[in-house]
DNA sequence: ACCACTTTTGTCGAGCGTTGTCATAAGTTG
DNA sequence: CAACTTATGACAACGCTCGACAAAAGTGGT
């Protein structure tokens, strides 16, 4: 019962020999070669190679073999959705993309989505069977263990519709949902700074979100609604928010409040997009207005970092990517606002994926179930027992 | 090497039969008996009477049996040090306290719980080798993975003080530091919240600080210092802090501010403690002050809310228990101000732990040390095997 | 090209923990 | 008191793990 502990030490991608196994296993040369004999029978293992001789005979080189199976990572935003086939190291393989709005309601974005990944799937010659999990983010809050949004804002219909069920029906594999926010924390943590135990990522577009990594793992909070810092009282402020409430973050620092800002100012910016496009344009205004943006949401983030005391905050979201302005504000009252003791080795750091952390995410949660020791040992017991006696049919 | 699995379902103080335990474990019944026959002959389970018969032979139970180790929990305050002799179910035998200043420095102090520890050990006819673990918890940042005080800024002549080193040295046994209101927060979630797995323990005292479990484990962050919310700004507010900084919620909610602002009200408060006394006392101005505090408290609380949506937040430290007011104001802000999703099934209440709580999430913290299943399989490996060949002496 | 040496590999018997079975013990019910 | 029910302890079969050993596959020196 144990195959998956040899397996979770190849899961870094690094390729090692019998010896080094059984060093960082425990067990002796001979039961890892058994392990591996298993492993590689099923597929998911492959020798790669001789290592360099040390003065005797080379060992021989295994490795976690990608191909074995494949995941699906969903990234459901408000008016797009991306679905994208990877294998089991997290690399993409290919992907589709729609500009499907969310409040089409659930059927019809979970439709095409079950019907792109279907074709994704049989364009690589593969089958539905070869689908080990599914990873979805969703543009509002989810109750993970249930696979349900509850009560989401902006998706009109989904309240507590059975995404997972509903999926897990038309592509045959456990399908796992999560908020977007927390999927892109998930994809930029494990991608980028897989050394890292705690961490926060702060989403900043339409909305502010933030998905938290405690102790190496996502928090998701009692109700699944953990991050949710649209909705922080920003110190000294009082503008109204949609929520009801005033002195919201969201209300002073998200892409529409700047927007309104520089309409203030006199400048024309209608939408968050073109916000982020007069920033790339060297506009003073923007330039100005997103460095006070940075400074409000760094009031916050400068409680985070008292509370939780990460070591790296990734900021993330369409308003991030294009706006140094806005990272410079943040850094400014972070490092200024907190306790010495926790900004020491705090780093607050842009994306390192290049916008698609969503789905990475979503690739990232499907793997990590689809590999987890439990899942795994199952897996690798049922298959190496092909014909298993039939009672019904 | 799976004993400890087995104990572990017993862990909770409950009794239980062998089919149960088998059918809790997934092992069979036969394989539950040799593993119930070596934690017997070891002590840690004892074998409770019979179950009620079904209609045929009784089954016997068997439960925990709490005597088998002891383990000792320190809580050391400003001005204070209790140390407690406690049984692996957690229930105190019994303790000793005394009037130390903690600047007296890291010998003075671990000198007297050493010497403590060894009385209560004495004065139960056991000696130290029954004592499996200690822990201790002290009123400043703590490096928990070194057992190490960081910059205490109330502990001069700790800094980098090899704690957990220096008493292991004098007790023999493992040992455990953490800050107080970690230690705080294990103490009541895990005596009265156990099914909670998303807690935070606020301490309100001479400061204010946090204690966060998320997930059921306990946050220390990236270098231990997470849940300092004391120096978290409060809007609305620019009271000058001792920090440097102004607007802290401990330049405004913490005992000293609260004391200074009922002399500003005309009010003789000059400490801590005789606010709580003038508050037990039905004084309007304290309970005024109080509520105020309570909100400005409720303000951070929010924020605590929607970024970690705990399912309980437990108010404790001297201010709370004597103040109504306090715990008043705080409520009123965080459901107004949090999001409703997220304080649908918040509680918010007092602590449950008579002010206790620090002494017994140090027992507890010593209590999941010693029985974690590593250190268990190696403790009955080793006890089962009492003439080792000694090679050197 | 050959030989001595080094290191890995696969195989195999021994050892240990787990399992299921079965006779026996210890209750209940009529 | 007899028939029945359920738990217990002993035991042999099974499976996983380990250490040992001979064969395989390299390196380096002559």
């Amino acid at each position: 019962m144990r195959t998956s502990e040899i397996f979770d030490l190849l899961r870094d991608g690094r390729a090692r020999t019998r010896s080094e196994l059984a060093r960082e296993s425990g067990l002796a040369r001979s039961s890892v070669a058994l392990h591996i004999d298993t492993l590689m029978s099923l597929g998911y293992v492959a020798p790669v190679g001789d290592a360099a001789s040390t003065g005797g005979r080379p060992a021989s080189l295994f490795a976690l073999n990608p191909g074995a199976r494949l995941v699906i990572g969903v990234d459901v935003g408000a008016t797009h959705v991306i679905v994208e086939l990877a294998d089991l190291s997290g690399v993409g393989i290919s992907a589709s993309r729609a500009g499907l709005d969310v409040a089409e309601g659930p059927e019809a974005v979970l439709g095409w989505i079950a019907e792109a990944a279907r074709a994704l799937v049989a364009q690589q010659g593969r089958t539905l069977d070869d689908v080990a999990a599914v990873g979805i983010g969703l543009p509002g809050p989810v109750e993970y263990a249930t696979g349900r949004p509850i009560s989401p804002p902006i998706m009109p219909g989904w309240h507590r519709f059975d995404v997972a069920g509903w999926l897990r029906e038309r592509i045959g594999c456990p399908v796992l949902v999560d908020n977007d926010v927390n999927i892109m924390a998930l994809g930029e943590q494990r991608t980028a700074w897989p050394e890292t135990d705690d961490f926060v990522l702060v989403k900043i577009a339409t909305g502010i979100g933030a998905g938290v990594i405690s102790g190496g793992r996502l928090q998701r909070g009692a109700q699944g609604t953990a991050g949710d810092l649209g909705h922080v009282r920003v110190p000294g402020s009082t503008a109204p928010c949609r929520c009801g409430n005033e002195g919201c973050l969201e209300a002073v620092a998200a892409g529409p409040a700047i927007a309104a800002r520089l309409r203030e100012l006199g400048v024309d910016a209608a939408s968050t997009g073109e916000v982020v496009a007069l920033a790339a344009q060297g506009s003073r205004e923007a330039a100005q207005v997103l460095r006070e943006a940075g400074r409000d949401i760094g009031e916050v983030l400068a409680m985070v970092v008292n509370l939780l005391n990460p070591s790296v905050i990734v900021v993330g979201g369409r308003l991030a990517g294009a706006a140094q302005e806005l990272h410079a504000g943040i850094s400014e009252v972070v490092y200024r606002r907190s306790l010495p003791l926790a900004t020491e080795h705090l780093r607050i750091a842009a994306s390192a994926t290049k916008g698609d952390a969503g789905v990475r995410g979503a690739v990232v949660l499907a793997i990590e179930h689809a590999l987890s020791p439990d899942v795994l040992d199952a897996e690798l017991l049922e298959r190496s027992r092909p014909a298993q006696p039939v009672v019904m049919r």
